[in-house]
RNA sequence: GCUCAGGUGGUGGAAUGGCAGACACGCUGGAUUCAGGUUCCAGUGCCCAUAAAGCGUAAGGGUUCAAGUCCCUUCCUGAGCACCA
């Protein structure tokens, strides 16, 4: 802390205004002084204590402003970030805006307005509550996606990823989301029972031919799923980051065409069965279609391509319909194991986009094939031998069993005729063992204007070959030249050296997007046309005469970057914000590495976090990153649901605003309520009669340390009554309860633990000095506003926080007496006071001896006696 | 359809296989207060006049001296995936 700093805290008269708990006199004065303090800032590498280092999934700075969502897991990383800085960790609580994005862009297309200007008065208002809140924020460290200082290290990371391989460009069908403007990537199109629709509003989407920068994440598909084995995150996460990537091992067979030059390449996870393959399905859009179909079928194929083609995406993907449709081509393939002729079929239960976009049916063994077949009676054939009684006529088997009707593999169980045949397969040249992902390369261009551009020249692949060995141009240049066509002309992807970085955003007159899917930046013709110096990467306006022999032609990209982007990083530039030679320093990337705790909505369990995994990963194979993965410890607050019990809408009226609340309770009971409400990985309803329990206790607590009419310390403190046995056990019950709660995030019962504490004091005829500054060190993470205020009027002049844990003596915990359950049959007749070794004989006896035992077990045979010592004794009897 | 997570008083929720309902809200009664969205005291799972007894963690079955907790079946709710070969 600077000296004047503190200087000015300590000289700082201490306000003993008498009265009751009024939190709306001293929360915004503690708010302030933490801040001018830097009380919360987090210390040097050099400091040598054990570092620590807390994480929000940092917020995007909405119009509406903070939602009771933000605040209940910011207060669960706020507590933990105190708890940890009390007990002697250098801990690092950051914030940031994650501010590129479609609504500023919507905002601007609406008023005109530059989508910077309104993004700065969203951070302002979302910084104002945040405060409101107490939170333990080293706000030195806070910075925007937006901010040209960070987005230049952005853009540096996509250069990176260009250099290595892992970027490319291309113009396949993606999805194309018309009332957005913009191409979405296949995570954040929705399967909804109107069809394929926007994550981000709910718009119908489509599928559009659109030249596309695409990011290679299927590379890391294995090193992704690998790596989740080590990560302590909810199960459920990790299973969604699973079938997201969505690895099947199997193999690719290959079907000669009977009479055709063309053969039919395939994926099956179940090539033991390939005896049983009876037809083929291609898939509708398969680029082999028009040569298959004979003339005969050509009609009716064409039509069924149509259909499917015209076809609704509601009908489409309507599963309660689970009719089947399809169309025969007229062409038969050749079963490489048996020489079988076989009908090939096309239908639309078959998908382009998986495999190779063509089966083999085995209608025996699945379950898909046997509803086609049974449709249009195509043949089955069993291989896999099924138990007694099941019948592939009636439905398909798809368990395990020894083959059959498979020479060579007769016998065998599945898995070990899987190996078998695949390597016969691969000997024979008829195929090879393959793994395919439901992963896709990762869509990374946004038609949009409000987002990080791409540091990226085009030009003729005439002038790329002329870029000289030398070349600052070369500083990122990948091995194999990204290519595409712009405007008929085959250009090349030149990657600004980091010298130009960032690039940043021109001024346009418009930021509406085309509806043919042009970015608005497009239109920013000074900007986009330039002369680039082939040498060293300067560039001019192409409205100028060309500067010179060097110089070329060259294109800007016109995409900008999605806002995953911006999000896939942050957590590594608050461990260095500042600075200027690369995302952090060495040192303090050592030092902090990567965060210990990281908190955020489930609705990210796919997206950003499998992004910001695959960026890591990489920055970590390039050796830019220590550690290999870059949360450790992930954890999902759930949903604050609405008084009804629904999910909070406006258009229900169940909204709950964080800045009425603080107004009413105070940000000390908003925040313990959030905690109270029940654990924190639950959905649970808000309850506006709720909170007074939570204002009640933090009443009582002001109470019991600060005389109300003077405003000093009680008077409770200052008298010789001594403290109860069982308030000094609760004590220190408490100190160890809501430690280790504190670690496993269960603040609830930390919560109804120091209710019980104070249940416990209020009984007690005294309360030590000491015994109540415990308590409230224990409850300055929970309620630090009202906790650091009864510090300061205990005459403490440092913070709370500095005054660290109190310790825990566990002797205190012991109690000489334990009340002894006497049961007979399981059911619990009495209790007995005992001392706390007695020995079973004794419990025993005190069982059998007990008057409310005795009239159950007088007269009746003892069948068996149990007892556990310091907990029960039941006697068993019979009749 | 598949996968996963759940189902405990009027409500939110507690319970290393060992007294179900901690803690809190609400409610009932009482005290304090000019007043109260104040504070304090007592009570509050069901059945019952009361006590005792009995019943009780979605339903049914099982394991165990003992089950909310472990196992099986069924029902319901929520989330995710959705023709992934």
């Amino acid at each position: 802390m600077p000296a004047r700093a503190a200087a000015a805290y300590l000289q700082t008269p201490m306000d003993v205004t008498p009265g009751t708990y009024d939190f709306s006199a001293f929360e915004r004065r503690w708010q302030e002084r933490w801040q001018a303090e830097g009380a919360f800032r987090a210390e040097p590498a050099t400091c040598g204590k054990p570092k620590y280092y807390v994480l929000d999934m940092f917020p995007y700075p909405s119009g509406a402003g903070l939602h009771i969502g933000h605040p209940e897991g910011y207060t669960a990383s706020d507590i933990l970030a105190r708890y940890k800085k009390a007990k002697g960790f250098n801990v690092l609580h950051p914030m940031g805006w994650d501010a590129f994005g479609l609504p500023a862009e919507q905002h601007a297309i609406a008023t005109g307005e530059h989508p910077a200007v309104q993004t700065r008065r969203n951070i302002d208002n979302f910084r104002r509550q945040l405060r409101m809140l107490g939170f333990a924020i080293d706000w030195d460290r806070e910075f925007s996606t937006t901010d040209e200082a960070y987005f230049r290290w952005t853009q540096w990371i996509f250069l990176q990823l260009l250099k290595h391989g892992l970027a490319y460009v291309s113009e396949k069908p993606v999805w194309f989301c018309p009332a957005l403007g913009t191409v979405l990537a296949n995570e954040e199109v929705l399967n909804t029972p109107e069809g394929p629709r926007s994550e981000r509003g709910n718009h119908p989407v489509e599928r559009r031919p659109i030249r596309q920068w695409v990011l290679r994440i299927t590379a890391y598909a294995d090193k992704l799923i690998e790596g989740l084995d080590a990560l302590d995150w909810p199960d459920s996460t990790k299973r969604l980051q699973k079938n997201w990537i969505g690895k099947s091992e199997g193999a690719e067979v290959t079907f000669k065409l009977d009479g055709h030059a063309d053969a039919l390449t395939v994926f099956t996870t179940r090539p033991d069965t390939l005896h049983g393959a009876t037809y083929m399905v291609i898939a509708p859009e398969h680029p082999l279609i028009g040569r298959l179909t004979t003339a005969a079928q050509k009609s009716a194929v064409e039509s069924y391509v149509a259909a499917v083609r015209n076809k609704s995406d509601l009908e489409r993907t309507d599963l309660a319909d689970k009719k089947k449709t399809g169309v025969f081509t007229g062409a038969y393939a050749i079963n490489p194991v048996n020489g079988a002729r076989i009908p090939v079929w096309t239908a639309d239960y078959v998908l382009m986009s998986y495999g190779t976009g063509a089966i083999m049916a085995v209608p025996a063994h699945d379950g898909r094939d046997w509803e086609f077949a049974r449709q249009f009676g195509l043949s089955m054939r069993q291989v896999v031998g099924a138990p007694e009684g099941f019948d592939v006529t009636k439905e398909a088997w798809t368990g395990d069993g020894p083959l059959v009707n498979s020479p060579g593999l007769e016998g065998l169980p599945v898995e070990e005729a899987k190996r078998k045949i695949t390597a016969q397969l691969s000997v024979n040249g008829q195929g090879r063992a393959a793994v395919n992902y439901k992963l896709r390369d990762w869509l990374f261009s946004r038609q949009r204007y409000w987002g990080e551009p791409f540091p990226v020249l085009w030009v003729s692949r005439e002038d790329y070959a002329k870029i000289p060995a030398d070349s600052k141009l070369r500083e990122f240049l990948p091995a194999d030249p990204v290519t595409c066509m712009l405007e008929g002309k085959e250009s090349c992807a030149v990657p600004l050296p980091a010298t130009k970085l960032p690039l940043t955003l021109p001024e346009v007159s418009s930021y509406q997007p085309s509806p043919t899917g042009d970015s608005p930046l497009s239109k920013a013709t000074e900007w986009v046309d330039v002369w680039v110096d082939l040498v060293t990467g300067e560039t001019a306006s192409r409205s100028a005469a060309r500067p010179g022999d060097r110089w070329a032609a060259a294109s800007r990209e016109t995409n900008t970057m999605p806002q995953w982007a911006g999000s896939c990083w942050y957590y590594l530039r608050y461990i260095d914000p500042k600075n200027r030679d690369g995302i952090a320093s060495k040192e303090a990337l050592t030092y902090w590495g990567s965060p210990d705790f990281y908190i955020g909505g489930a609705e990210h369990a796919v997206l950003h976090l499998l992004y910001a995994r695959f960026w890591h990963r990489f920055l970590h194979d390039i050796g830019v990153l220590p550690e290999p993965e870059p949360f450790r410890r992930l954890f999902h607050q759930g949903l604050i649901l609405g008084e009804d019990g629904e999910k909070m809408s406006k258009s229900r009226g169940n909204v709950v605003n964080p800045d009425t609340i603080v107004k009413e309770h105070g940000a000390d009971a908003l925040r313990m309520y959030l905690m109270f409400l029940g654990p924190l990985e639950a959905s649970k309803p808000w309850s506006s009669e709720g909170i007074t329990g939570v204002s009640r206790f933090l009443k009582r607590l002001w109470r019991l340390a600060v005389d109300e009419p003077t405003g000093g310390p009680s008077a409770r403190l200052a008298s010789d009554a001594p403290e109860s046995e069982d308030f000094v056990r609760e004590l220190h019950r408490t100190i160890r309860k809501v430690g280790e709660d504190v670690e496993t995030l269960q603040f609830n019962t930390a919560i109804s633990q120091m209710m019980i504490l104070m249940n416990a004091a209020e009984k007690s005829p005294g309360v030590s000095r000491a015994s109540l500054e415990a308590f409230v060190r224990i409850a300055a993470p929970f309620a630090p506003h009202l906790c650091e205020e009864i510090w300061a009027r205990l005459g403490h002049a440092g913070g709370i926080t500095a005054a660290g844990w109190p310790p825990f003596d566990p002797a205190k915990l012991v109690e000489s007496t334990v009340e002894v359950v006497f049961q007979v049959n399981g059911k619990v007749r009495g209790t007995g006071k005992m001392a706390k070794e007695s020995s079973k004989e004794d419990l025993l006896a005190a069982c059998r001896a007990h008057p409310d035992v005795r009239k159950f077990t007088d007269g009746k045979p003892v069948v068996k006696e149990i007892v556990v010592p310091g907990k029960l004794v039941n006697i068993v009897v019979a009749g």
